[in-house]
DNA sequence: GACGTGATTGTA
DNA sequence: ACAATCACGTCC
């Protein structure tokens, strides 16, 4: 190929088993930590090792997509097989990865939240706007923009699309803490965010809830009243 | 700290 | 139909 792009890639392990995934994602988003995610969308490799996740469960998680409402056409994924990817759009800008977890018909995922840039390092410093290292894949929103992940990656089993996720191990010396997760008005309490302690390539999160309920701004015409 | 951005969802 | 919400990122 052309491209300098796939040099020296490292692919430090075994693709995970739909087993590793097959389990509770509490259990499974520490054990993401140190695993290699690769994407090869648009014929580009673009990789970093996982250093932040977090853990969405079912109905009795007041956080996740899947909190008592049942299937719907956008949380149906996280319903299916493990081993899956459930990627959605939010925010009018971002994709979010999760990786679906439990047995098929139990709903269940993992949100990846940050990796250490591995390989494809100027791929994704193009597609990030020839932002830093430091924040290429520092957030959910900025890793999947950096490896070029969309809704097309939704409901796709890994390794037999554009993403993969090999085993890693935990590095060295790095030590796991727990906190609560990010972003949410619900359930931003429970302990279910996972990241390496002091590691440069962890998002910063959000200290504290989110403001309440933020307000839409409105702009109130010219002599109109203000309710 | 505030605003953009558009899909999704509950409510009418 | 409508309007609030939203597992965020960016610039002020």
């Amino acid at each position: 190929m052309a491209d300098s792009n796939d040099d020296n890639l490292k692919t430090s392990g075994e693709p995970l088993p739909r087993e590793f995934f097959e389990r509770s994602p509490e259990l499974v988003a520490p054990d993401l930590l140190g695993c290699l995610l690769v994407s090869t969308a648009h014929g580009k490799i673009a990789s970093g090792i996982i250093v932040e996740t977090e853990a969405y469960l079912g109905s009795h998680d007041p956080g996740s997509h899947a909190a008592t409402k049942g299937i719907t056409a956008r949380n149906a994924t996280m319903y299916g097989p493990p081993g899956t990817t459930y990627v959605y759009f939010t925010y009018g800008n971002h994709y979010m990865l999760n990786l679906v977890c439990e047995p098929n018909g139990i709903a269940g995922a993992v949100l990846l939240r940050a990796l250490e840039p591995v390989d494809g390092i100027d791929v994704m410093t193009a597609r990030r706007k020839g932002r830093p290292l430091a924040e290429l894949t520092n957030g959910p929103g900025k890793l999947a923009q950096a490896l070029g992940i969309d809704s097309s990656d939704n409901g796709v089993a890994l390794g037999s699309g554009r993403l993969q996720v090999y085993d890693g191990g935990h590095r060295a010396g790095g030590r796991v803490v727990r906190t609560g997760r990010v972003g949410l008005s619900a359930g931003h309490e429970l302990l279910l965010r996972h990241h390496y302690e002091n590691d440069p390539y962890v998002s910063r999160g959000r200290t504290g809830p989110p403001s309440a309920a933020r307000r839409r701004t409105r702009t109130p015409g010219s002599g109109g009243s203000i309710e």
